[in-house]
DNA sequence: CTTCGTGCAAAGTTTTTGCATATGA
DNA sequence: TCATATGCAAAAACTTTGCACGAAG
């Protein structure tokens, strides 16, 4: 895989047949400084929002289509949500129902050798959600911000 | 685990101090011949209330979640909703981008150690979810149903 | 110049909430 | 009796759609 850049997303982006727009450089801007991490549309929307203030969700929507149809981004649901994230590595989401933050988690290769080997399926994308009590969240009461 | 019948499910609401009402029974019905199955709130609502015509949504998402929270059913998010599952052992679910479909795939034991050795993480529910194109749907062209 | 993307408004889905009434334990 | 569940309506949250205009290639 090419190292992460913004000219990566732009290429996979042109490789796809789709137009560089500035709004896209923006969010490719976006999504390549949260490697690694996790982010919803809004999220991307209310920071992209500052730059091209006439841009709407609809259209971040479109863009983060755009963006995991060229293969440089993954999403998964969670919390009523969908999220992406650009990490390629294989390994799990681990979502804290106490303080909602989510965090990568290692998975051993075997995984991926049992993955890839299910009769009849052909298999295009894996995501693999835990929840439960985070780390710094165990043994403290609170909400989830 | 005890065997599966409607006096598992009715057993595990009195422990967790639910009340048993006649539109849990219903549900309870229901998810008691989906297994093994996956189904959503308004796959259950569009069965129940034909016994119990009254029945709301609301209710039925009440239901479920009163269900799972007594352990006796588990959820994951796909395709823009929430799907439920009676199967307890560890498994995949694999769904098919072309027909919709999900189905159970098996996983190696290897990978329920590797879930359970997380530092600092308190794992309490995992969901390993696949997409891409089953085998029936391997080589036919068409829409999802 | 032609196709694709954007912005906007509106609608579609799924899920939650508040509250009065009804009911199980 | 009394805490909990139901039914209903309304709202909230997330995502998609249609269309006219604008911009990239």
């Amino acid at each position: 895989m090419l190292e992460m850049s913004k000219e990566y997303y732009v290429n996979a982006l042109r490789e796809s047949k789709f137009k560089i727009t500035p709004q896209r450089l923006q969010v490719i801007k976006y999504v390549n400084s949260k490697t690694p991490g996790h982010f919803t549309a809004e999220d991307v929307y209310q920071s992209v929002r500052k730059i091209e203030p006439t841009i709407t969700l609809a259209t971040i929507y479109n863009i983060l289509k755009a963006l995991r149809d060229a293969g440089t981004i993954n999403s998964f649901e969670a919390n009523g949500t969908t999220w992406f994230e650009t990490n390629h590595e294989f390994h799990g989401n681990f979502i804290c129902s106490n303080c909602g933050k989510i965090t990568d988690v290692p998975i051993s290769n075997e995984l991926i050798n049992d993955l890839n080997s299910l009769d009849g399926f052909t298999v295009e994308n894996v995501s693999l959600i835990l929840s439960g009590t985070c780390e710094k969240c165990s043994g403290v009461k609170g909400k989830q911000s």
